[in-house]
DNA sequence: TTTGACGGCTAACGACGTTAGCCCTAGGTT
DNA sequence: AACCTAGGGCTAACGTCGTTAGCCGTCAAA
């Protein structure tokens, strides 16, 4: 189940996220990352077939988290969209270049362990006692304050503590 | 207000934006842009000082139609937040990548026209009766359902009509 | 007539992802 | 003891990227 890598590659994952965690996606280059584990960026390619591959691992990691961050919220306060709500925020504003390294771009699904997508989801599929539309629609507007907080979007005195009561109000209902 | 660039200078953004519109960010490199232009990719430095400079023309251009489109279905369907989503979503559809450029990035405000975000913004402004939470809050469903469509990452038999409808419902009640 | 802005050009640099090919070491096999 | 093999490093190099330096032709205004 964790055996996925070598340990080697996982060091390799290790030292990739905190590249990207630490400097941001621009930074996150196959000859910074084998000069943090004290190689040369060549010998990477021993252990992945290519750049993507280490970031499909890292989102995977990302994926992992939030799954976790969310299923933590849910034993927290069963039934609580408020609740999932602020981890799924507070998950996201402590790693925001994972965060967008998961969201900005189609899921590689096909290298993705069995399940984990809807691992990820089911909280908030329990939480909206299945009705599909409404959690849709609550993973949207989620999504949608967190990346474009991420990015500056919304002005600098916006309040964005109320946007997120006003919106999981409006949702919850 | 339109003279802010040089005829060329025009010429160059429009084959930047149909570049990148045909053919995704990837493919919008200086030598390309320069060989559709017939010229070599170092003369487009007599024009704008980096390619970051031509991407932000680019994004004036893409929140120009956003604020037009918004300003039309406003016109054509006064107070009516469905309309506004149903706008925000076919424009977004029509130029994903443009789009994509818009939001994924902080916003390069100083080299925008005065006033232009706030244009863009002001129909949902107005739609919302001046409540800056719920227009936030819509903002962000309707820019989350967007970008995670593009990025396909609902399920490909997902109903997001539906998912439209209930968070318009919701938000807009 | 000369000047200068305008807008092209070539050559080249450094960083990027990537490939080819070499080499050393450790462990297991014969 | 001798050998083989897999693992995991290395250097050199390629093509593409954004970008810089420096040169040259054209044409309108002084």
């Amino acid at each position: 189940m964790a055996d996925r890598l070598s340990p080697r590659a996982r060091e390799i994952v290790a030292a990739a996220r905190t590249l990207l965690e630490e400097s941001g996606p621009a930074a996150l280059t196959l000859r910074a990352l084998a000069d943090r584990l004290g190689i040369k960026a060549p010998s990477l390619y021993k252990h992945f077939p290519d750049k993507e591959a280490v970031e499909t691992e890292l989102v995977v990691q990302a994926l992992t988290g939030a799954a976790e961050a969310m299923e933590a919220a849910e034993a927290r306060e069963p039934g609580s969209l408020t609740g999932l709500a602020r981890a799924y925020r507070a998950y996201a504003l402590a790693h925001p270049h994972l965060y967008c390294l998961m969201t900005e771009r189609p899921l590689p699904r096909a290298s993705l362990p069995a399940g984990l997508e809807d691992r990820a989801a089911a909280p908030l599929m329990r939480v909206c006692g299945g009705e599909q539309d409404l959690a849709r629609s609550f993973w949207a507007f989620a999504h949608g304050m967190v990346v474009l907080e991420i990015h500056g979007r919304f002005p600098a005195d916006a309040d964005l503590d109320a946007a997120w009561t006003r919106g999981v109000g409006a949702l919850g209902a």
